[in-house]
Order: C-alpha cells, then sequence, then structure tokens
DNA sequence: CGGCATGTTTGCATTATGCAATACAAATCA
DNA sequence: TGATTTGTATTGCATAATGCAAACATGCCG
C-alpha cells in the first residue's frame, strides 16, 4: 500500500472538542445505516440495498439508459446492465426501445418497482421520524440546524484528489 | 437522560417540523456514507467495505472465533468462514488454535491488519474533521448534543451484549 | 464510405452471502 | 462408559454485485 500522504490536513490533529464533534458524527451515522438496513429487510426481503438504490434513482430521477443509470450508482455499465436484467426479471423495472434513438433503451419503473420503493421510503422516514419523536423538543430543532450546517459543510467537492471514481466496495450509498 | 419515549408510536405523524428534521437526517447520512467510502478507497483499494468492518470488530473487540465474528457482521458462520481465509491470506488476520478448546480457532489482526485499520480509521475521522471544521462553531457544538440525543433515542439494541469499548473508543465498525 | 464515439452485451474472474450437509469436539445423558 | 445431543468449523452449491476487456450495434463526421 502507497503510504501517500493524504491531502487534505486543515486542521490540527488531536483536539479534544473536535475528537467529540467526530465521534458523535460516526456513532449517529453507525445507527442510520442500521435503520436503512432494517426498513429495506421489513419490506422487500429479496432485494438487495444496491437493487433498492437503483430502484431509488429511477423513481427520483425517471427513466434513464443503462450508462447514466450505472454513473448514477457508481458502477460500470456492465455491472448496471446486469442488475436491470435481475430487477426486469423481478417486475419491477421495464426496458423501452428509444424511437429515436436505437443505440440507448430507456429503462424505467413499473408499478411493482414504484410500490416496492414508496413502501420502503415511507418505513424508513417512518423509522427515523420515531426515533426524532423520542428526542428532546428542543434537541429536534438544533438537531435540524447542525445537520444542514453539517451537510452543507460537506458539499463542497472533496479537496484535492477527486480524479479517481474510486473502486466500488462502496455499496449501500442509498 | 432525555425523557425517551417510552412507547414510540410506530406510525409517526407527518407533521411539517418532523417532516423537516427526517429530511435533514437523511441528507447528512448520504454524505456521511460517501465519506466513509471515500476514506477506505483512499486507504486500501484492494479491501472491500466487508472486509473491513471485519477487521474494525476484531480491532475493538479483540480475538473472537469466527461464530463469533460472524455475529457481529450479522453474517452467517461460512460467510465470515470465508472472509477470514481471504483477509489470511491477504496477510491481515492469523488465526490460532486455541489450546482449550480444540472445536473453537481464534481469530485475529496481525499488524498488518491493524495498519491498516488505524489508517483508514484515521483518515475517515480527518475527513469527518474536516467537514466539522468548516461548519460554524455554534453549530459545531449543537450538533455534538444533538446527535448524542439522536443516537440515544434511537439506540434500542435488541440485547446488551455490548463488551466494555476495549480501545480508543468509538467502535464505528464499517 | 471509413473511422471514431457512444452504448449495450457477453465472457471471465473475484468477493459476499445464505442454506444445507459434513466432520469434529465437547458436553450430556442413560 | 457408550450413545446422543450440541457447538464449531468447514465444504458444496447457488445467486448477486462488481470490474475489466472484448465484441457488437448505432450514430456522427469529414
Amino acid at each position: 500500500m502507497p503510504e501517500r500522504a493524504p491531502a487534505p490536513r486543515p486542521d490540527a490533529p488531536h483536539d479534544g472538542e473536535a475528537d467529540e464533534v467526530v465521534t458523535a458524527v460516526l456513532t449517529a451515522s453507525r445507527l442510520l445505516v442500521a435503520v436503512s438496513a432494517r426498513s429495506l429487510a421489513s419490506v422487500e426481503e429479496t432485494l438487495t440495498l444496491p437493487q433498492f438504490r437503483m430502484l431509488v434513482v429511477l423513481s427520483t430521477r425517471g427513466p434513464m439508459n443503462i450508462s447514466r443509470l450505472g454513473t448514477h450508482l457508481d458502477v460500470i455499465p456492465s455491472t448496471a446492465m446486469r442488475m436491470v436484467e435481475r430487477l426486469t426479471g423481478a417486475g419491477m423495472l421495464e426496458r423501452e426501445l428509444n424511437p429515436g434513438n436505437r443505440r440507448e433503451i430507456l429503462i424505467r419503473l413499473t408499478a411493482e418497482g414504484r410500490r416496492v420503493v414508496d413502501a420502503a421510503t415511507d418505513r424508513r422516514r417512518a423509522e427515523i421520524a420515531r426515533i426524532v419523536g423520542a428526542m428532546p423538543p428542543a434537541h429536534r430543532t438544533a438537531l435540524v440546524e447542525a445537520l444542514r450546517a453539517f451537510s452543507e459543510a460537506g458539499d463542497e467537492p472533496p479537496v484535492a484528489e477527486q480524479a479517481a471514481p474510486a473502486r466500488t466496495g462502496t455499496d449501500m450509498r442509498w
């Protein structure tokens, strides 16, 4: 392993307070992942997380071709291809020949696919809402603002070293 | 300890404020997962996320047998078995025959395995710290408290099977 | 038309996973 | 103590997710 020096290090290594924040974030992120997995499992036992992500992309962005679909999921076309085949076989997707361009094929959700997405999404939001509901109300508002600030701060393109698409063990990126 | 609702309603009401919180949480969670994937990829291209999780479990909980290891990762023994084989082949794990009980085998990290875990963990904490550092300081403290309340509200482990946190806190797992 | 770019498929290899069956070892029972 | 049951590890078999490279198909240009 190349001990490549990490480019971004704009902050002091061991600041007690910063450590506290980082730990809080990491802990919360673990909970969030667990919630997602649970919600999905409760709706569709046979659906994997990558498959669910594909349905979600099609649901929120509308029909698109295999390559673009793969791009949204950070996988190469061949992977997207096989996933589409499986989900088509499961009745959740359908392929539509694009009349204007015969080398592209539009992939779209079927009614069944949309049903699954909606059910899982509702379930996840409900689970998160349940957890939030168990928080002291004062913390709820603080959470919204703090998370917004956090998301905003993290939105910036990852400093340097963005070039590599970074090999994908990257599952569960709902 | 906050007044965590003893009987959380299984169905959450969809009032505007709750929706806001849920949306903020979902948005932040996407960012967190992306950060995790990036950090791992930047340290070890050949390591998958499940493999990394296995190393982390062994790092934070110490050596254990295949079955328990699988339990911590939510996979069945055969899956854990094969993962151990691969990671052993990669020089990150080693098997130790248990003298007191010949039907169990202890799996432990090698120095190389520990190095990988530490590097990836440091990298991830650094990335999060970078994001947090870009937040207004006032929001930082609010974030800690709010996330703690959130994690606590959602911490409903089936059993209390967590031993004392062996090392430097933060058993963030993946 | 001929080459280049864009998209889709296939072939091949590896990892992750679950289920079922097997092989041992330890514990329990009759 | 010998037979049965239980706990672990391991192997066989099957499917999904992935990447890379190569084979095709189609659209565009000069």
